[in-house]
DNA sequence: AAGGCTATCAACCGCACGAAA
DNA sequence: GTTTCGTGCGGTTGATAGCCT
Protein backbone atom coordinates (compact mmCIF):
# COMPACT_ATOMS: atom_id res chain seq x y z
CA UNK A 1 0.00 0.00 0.00
CA UNK A 2 1.47 3.32 -0.57
CA UNK A 3 2.47 5.74 1.82
CA UNK A 4 0.07 8.12 1.37
CA UNK A 5 -2.95 6.29 1.32
CA UNK A 6 -1.30 4.65 4.82
CA UNK A 7 -0.76 8.16 6.11
CA UNK A 8 -4.65 8.65 5.35
CA UNK A 9 -6.12 5.19 6.73
CA UNK A 10 -4.00 5.43 9.64
CA UNK A 11 -3.77 9.23 10.55
CA UNK A 12 -0.26 9.10 10.50
CA UNK A 13 1.56 12.62 10.05
CA UNK A 14 2.72 14.11 13.66
CA UNK A 15 2.65 17.28 13.93
CA UNK A 16 4.88 19.18 15.80
CA UNK A 17 4.92 23.05 16.86
CA UNK A 18 2.63 23.20 13.92
CA UNK A 19 4.47 21.21 11.28
CA UNK A 20 3.43 17.91 9.95
CA UNK A 21 6.20 15.32 10.02
CA UNK A 22 6.19 11.55 8.43
CA UNK A 23 4.82 10.19 5.30
CA UNK A 24 3.99 12.48 2.55
CA UNK A 25 0.00 11.67 1.67
CA UNK A 26 -0.56 12.29 -2.27
CA UNK A 27 -2.59 15.32 -1.14
CA UNK A 28 0.72 17.26 -0.25
CA UNK A 29 2.34 15.68 -2.87
CA UNK A 30 -0.41 17.70 -5.40
CA UNK A 31 0.30 21.00 -3.18
CA UNK A 32 3.90 20.73 -3.36
CA UNK A 33 3.97 20.09 -7.18
CA UNK A 34 1.47 22.64 -8.22
CA UNK A 35 3.83 25.03 -5.60
CA UNK A 36 6.61 24.06 -8.36
CA UNK A 37 4.77 24.71 -11.01
CA UNK A 38 3.94 27.79 -9.97
CA UNK A 39 6.68 29.63 -8.54
CA UNK A 40 9.78 27.42 -9.54
CA UNK A 41 11.98 25.67 -7.29
CA UNK A 42 13.43 27.59 -4.16
CA UNK A 43 12.39 29.65 -1.01
CA UNK A 44 10.89 26.52 0.64
CA UNK A 45 10.33 28.48 3.45
CA UNK A 46 7.69 29.95 1.46
CA UNK A 47 5.57 26.82 0.01
CA UNK A 48 4.02 26.57 3.84
CA UNK A 49 2.38 30.04 3.25
CA UNK A 50 1.64 29.81 -0.35
CA UNK A 51 0.21 26.49 -1.32
CA UNK A 52 -1.20 25.77 2.24
CA UNK A 53 0.94 22.94 3.18
CA UNK A 54 2.01 22.21 6.62
CA UNK A 55 5.25 20.94 6.13
CA UNK A 56 8.75 23.34 7.13
CA UNK A 57 10.28 23.86 4.01
CA UNK A 58 13.12 21.45 4.71
CA UNK A 59 10.72 18.72 4.18
CA UNK A 60 9.27 20.30 1.18
CA UNK A 61 12.62 20.48 -0.64
CA UNK A 62 13.46 17.60 0.48
CA UNK A 63 10.38 15.21 -0.87
CA UNK A 64 10.36 18.10 -4.38
CA UNK A 65 14.32 17.17 -4.83
CA UNK A 66 14.30 12.93 -3.65
CA UNK A 67 10.56 12.11 -5.11
CA UNK A 68 8.94 14.61 -7.15
CA UNK A 69 11.11 15.82 -9.43
CA UNK A 70 9.97 15.25 -13.05
CA UNK A 71 13.70 14.48 -14.01
CA UNK A 72 14.10 11.81 -11.54
CA UNK A 73 15.19 8.39 -12.93
CA UNK A 74 13.09 5.21 -11.12
CA UNK A 75 13.96 2.37 -10.89
CA UNK A 76 16.78 0.16 -10.37
CA UNK A 77 20.36 1.17 -10.29
CA UNK A 78 21.55 -0.01 -13.53
CA UNK A 79 25.15 -2.14 -13.59
CA UNK A 80 26.67 0.51 -15.19
CA UNK A 81 25.75 3.46 -12.75
CA UNK A 82 26.59 1.14 -9.95
CA UNK A 83 30.04 0.93 -11.98
CA UNK A 84 30.15 4.47 -11.85
CA UNK A 85 29.14 5.15 -7.75
CA UNK A 86 32.13 2.34 -7.48
CA UNK A 87 34.50 4.23 -9.23
CA UNK A 88 34.04 7.74 -8.22
CA UNK A 89 33.14 6.82 -3.83
CA UNK A 90 36.66 5.40 -4.60
CA UNK A 91 37.64 9.19 -5.37
CA UNK A 92 35.45 11.09 -3.54
CA UNK A 93 34.25 9.07 -0.73
CA UNK A 94 30.58 9.81 1.00
CA UNK A 95 30.12 12.97 -0.99
CA UNK A 96 27.26 11.94 -2.25
CA UNK A 97 25.55 14.97 -3.95
CA UNK A 98 28.65 15.23 -5.71
CA UNK A 99 28.61 11.70 -6.70
CA UNK A 100 24.61 12.32 -8.21
CA UNK A 101 26.11 14.74 -10.70
CA UNK A 102 27.35 12.15 -12.61
CA UNK A 103 24.04 10.15 -12.42
CA UNK A 104 21.14 12.56 -13.98
CA UNK A 105 18.05 10.92 -12.29
CA UNK A 106 19.63 9.88 -9.35
CA UNK A 107 19.54 11.51 -5.97
CA UNK A 108 22.02 11.58 -3.21
CA UNK A 109 19.70 10.20 -0.97
CA UNK A 110 19.43 7.39 -3.04
CA UNK A 111 22.69 6.69 -3.79
CA UNK A 112 23.83 7.09 -0.45
CA UNK A 113 21.20 4.41 0.68
CA UNK A 114 21.92 2.46 -2.67
CA UNK A 115 25.91 2.41 -0.92
CA UNK A 116 24.90 1.85 2.39
CA UNK A 117 22.89 -1.52 1.90
CA UNK A 118 25.21 -2.78 -1.33
CA UNK A 119 28.70 -2.42 -0.36
CA UNK A 120 28.89 -1.49 2.94
CA UNK A 121 27.80 -4.60 3.97
CA UNK A 122 29.14 -6.55 1.45
CA UNK A 123 32.83 -5.48 2.59
CA UNK A 124 32.12 -7.37 5.91
CA UNK A 125 30.94 -10.55 3.79
CA UNK A 126 32.44 -13.80 3.60
CA UNK A 127 32.01 -15.25 -0.11
CA UNK A 128 29.77 -17.90 -0.20
CA UNK A 129 27.48 -14.98 2.27
CA UNK A 130 28.20 -12.77 -0.49
CA UNK A 131 27.03 -15.39 -3.11
CA UNK A 132 23.39 -15.87 -0.76
CA UNK A 133 22.97 -11.95 -0.83
CA UNK A 134 23.41 -12.04 -4.24
CA UNK A 135 20.97 -14.66 -5.22
CA UNK A 136 18.28 -12.40 -2.67
CA UNK A 137 18.73 -9.42 -4.62
CA UNK A 138 18.72 -10.94 -7.56
CA UNK A 139 15.39 -11.84 -6.59
CA UNK A 140 13.96 -8.86 -4.84
CA UNK A 141 15.21 -6.95 -8.04
CA UNK A 142 13.63 -8.93 -10.35
CA UNK A 143 10.04 -8.09 -8.19
CA UNK A 144 10.32 -4.60 -8.04
CA UNK A 145 11.12 -4.88 -11.29
CA UNK A 146 7.89 -6.38 -11.92
CA UNK A 147 5.67 -4.44 -9.52
CA UNK A 148 7.26 -0.82 -11.05
CA UNK A 149 6.56 -1.78 -14.61
CA UNK A 150 3.06 -2.79 -13.15
CA UNK A 151 2.37 0.78 -11.81
CA UNK A 152 4.10 2.64 -14.47
CA UNK A 153 1.54 1.22 -16.71
CA UNK A 154 -1.61 1.75 -14.02
CA UNK A 155 -0.08 5.45 -13.53
CA UNK A 156 -0.02 5.88 -17.75
CA UNK A 157 -3.80 4.49 -17.62
CA UNK A 158 -4.83 6.97 -14.68
CA UNK A 159 -3.18 9.94 -15.16
CA UNK A 160 -2.46 11.20 -18.75
CA UNK A 161 -1.08 14.49 -17.12
CA UNK A 162 1.85 12.94 -16.00
CA UNK A 163 2.80 11.90 -19.93
CA UNK A 164 5.13 15.12 -19.96
CA UNK A 165 7.12 14.02 -16.84
CA UNK A 166 7.73 10.38 -18.66
CA UNK A 167 8.69 12.52 -21.84
CA UNK A 168 11.54 14.04 -19.74
CA UNK A 169 12.45 11.07 -18.46
CA UNK A 170 12.47 9.17 -22.12
CA UNK A 171 14.80 12.13 -22.90
CA UNK A 172 17.27 12.01 -20.21
CA UNK A 173 17.06 8.18 -20.71
CA UNK A 174 17.40 8.38 -24.37
CA UNK A 175 21.08 10.59 -23.66
CA UNK A 176 21.88 8.38 -21.35
CA UNK A 177 21.77 5.16 -23.54
CA UNK A 178 22.53 6.86 -26.27
CA UNK A 179 26.27 8.17 -24.44
CA UNK A 180 26.43 4.40 -23.17
CA UNK A 181 26.42 3.03 -26.90
CA UNK A 182 28.98 5.52 -28.07
CA UNK A 183 31.33 5.87 -25.21
CA UNK A 184 30.79 2.91 -22.71
CA UNK A 185 32.09 3.89 -19.18
CA UNK A 186 33.63 1.06 -17.75
CA UNK A 187 35.87 2.65 -14.56
CA UNK A 188 39.27 0.48 -14.32
CA UNK A 189 40.06 -0.50 -10.42
CA UNK A 190 42.39 1.57 -9.02
CA UNK A 191 44.88 1.34 -6.74
CA UNK A 192 43.33 3.12 -4.01
CA UNK A 193 39.98 1.04 -4.00
CA UNK A 194 39.81 -1.75 -1.56
CA UNK A 195 39.92 -5.31 -2.65
CA UNK A 196 36.22 -5.91 -2.36
CA UNK A 197 35.25 -3.42 -4.39
CA UNK A 198 37.90 -4.22 -6.91
CA UNK A 199 35.84 -7.92 -7.04
CA UNK A 200 33.05 -6.38 -7.36
CA UNK A 201 34.05 -3.83 -10.46
CA UNK A 202 35.76 -7.43 -12.04
CA UNK A 203 32.44 -8.71 -13.54
CA UNK A 204 32.11 -5.43 -15.76
CA UNK A 205 35.59 -4.38 -16.18
CA UNK A 206 35.66 -6.34 -19.03
CA UNK A 207 36.82 -3.82 -21.33
CA UNK A 208 40.46 -2.63 -21.21
CA UNK A 209 40.56 0.35 -23.27
CA UNK A 210 39.97 4.02 -21.66
CA UNK A 211 36.57 4.98 -22.48
CA UNK A 212 36.23 8.59 -23.41
CA UNK A 213 34.62 9.90 -20.78
CA UNK A 214 37.66 7.78 -18.55
CA UNK A 215 39.96 9.51 -20.23
CA UNK A 216 38.61 12.95 -20.16
CA UNK A 217 38.62 12.46 -16.34
CA UNK A 218 41.90 10.62 -15.70
CA UNK A 219 43.06 14.28 -16.97
CA UNK A 220 41.16 16.59 -15.06
CA UNK A 221 42.33 14.31 -12.08
CA UNK A 222 45.50 14.51 -13.17
CA UNK A 223 45.27 18.25 -13.56
CA UNK A 224 43.91 18.25 -9.32
CA UNK A 225 47.07 16.61 -8.63
CA UNK A 226 49.35 18.12 -10.42
CA UNK A 227 47.78 21.57 -9.72
CA UNK A 228 47.50 20.35 -5.53
CA UNK A 229 45.74 23.51 -4.59
CA UNK A 230 42.49 23.05 -6.68
CA UNK A 231 39.88 22.51 -4.11
CA UNK A 232 36.69 20.37 -3.69
CA UNK A 233 34.32 23.39 -4.81
CA UNK A 234 36.43 23.70 -7.72
CA UNK A 235 36.29 20.44 -8.34
CA UNK A 236 32.84 20.23 -8.27
CA UNK A 237 32.20 22.80 -10.28
CA UNK A 238 34.25 21.52 -12.99
CA UNK A 239 32.56 18.08 -12.95
CA UNK A 240 29.56 19.76 -13.61
CA UNK A 241 30.97 21.49 -16.39
CA UNK A 242 31.87 17.65 -17.99
CA UNK A 243 29.08 16.05 -17.07
CA UNK A 244 26.37 16.80 -19.39
CA UNK A 245 28.92 15.52 -21.83
CA UNK A 246 29.40 11.87 -19.84
C1' DA B 1 2.66 -21.23 9.54
C1' DA B 2 5.10 -18.14 12.33
C1' DG B 3 8.62 -15.49 14.02
C1' DG B 4 13.02 -13.45 13.24
C1' DC B 5 16.13 -11.35 10.12
C1' DT B 6 17.52 -8.40 6.39
C1' DA B 7 17.15 -5.09 2.62
C1' DT B 8 15.20 -1.04 1.09
C1' DC B 9 14.01 3.64 1.05
C1' DA B 10 11.54 7.78 2.62
C1' DA B 11 12.15 11.05 5.89
C1' DC B 12 14.27 13.48 9.75
C1' DC B 13 18.14 15.75 12.16
C1' DG B 14 22.06 18.54 12.91
C1' DC B 15 25.57 21.10 11.01
C1' DA B 16 27.76 24.21 7.75
C1' DC B 17 27.87 27.78 4.50
C1' DG B 18 26.66 31.82 1.80
C1' DA B 19 23.74 35.74 1.03
C1' DA B 20 20.86 39.29 2.62
C1' DA B 21 19.41 42.47 6.15
C1' DG C 1 30.82 42.97 11.92
C1' DT C 2 26.82 40.45 13.42
C1' DT C 3 22.57 38.23 12.95
C1' DT C 4 19.10 35.92 10.43
C1' DC C 5 17.43 33.22 6.79
C1' DG C 6 17.52 29.88 3.19
C1' DT C 7 19.62 26.05 1.41
C1' DG C 8 22.52 21.97 0.86
C1' DC C 9 24.78 18.02 2.66
C1' DG C 10 25.84 13.77 5.13
C1' DG C 11 24.46 10.74 8.78
C1' DT C 12 20.88 8.29 10.90
C1' DT C 13 16.37 6.37 11.91
C1' DG C 14 12.11 3.94 11.37
C1' DA C 15 8.53 1.51 8.78
C1' DT C 16 7.62 -1.92 5.57
C1' DA C 17 8.07 -6.02 2.64
C1' DG C 18 10.13 -10.11 1.52
C1' DC C 19 13.10 -13.94 2.68
C1' DC C 20 14.84 -17.52 5.65
C1' DT C 21 14.77 -20.95 9.18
Amino acid sequence: MPWGVMAGHLGWGLIEEGWRKGPWTAEEDKLLIEYVRLHGEGRWNSVARLAGLRRNGKSCRLRWVNYLRPDLKRGQITPHEESIILDLHARWGNRWSTIARSLPGRTDNEIKNYWRTHFKKKAKMSPENSDKAENRLLKRQQFRQQQQQLQLLQQEQQQPQKQLNQLDMKKVMFLLEENEHRAPYVPQPRQEMGAEEQGLLGGNALVTELSNEEFLWDNLWNLDDFHGNFGAAGKASLHNLVSPFC
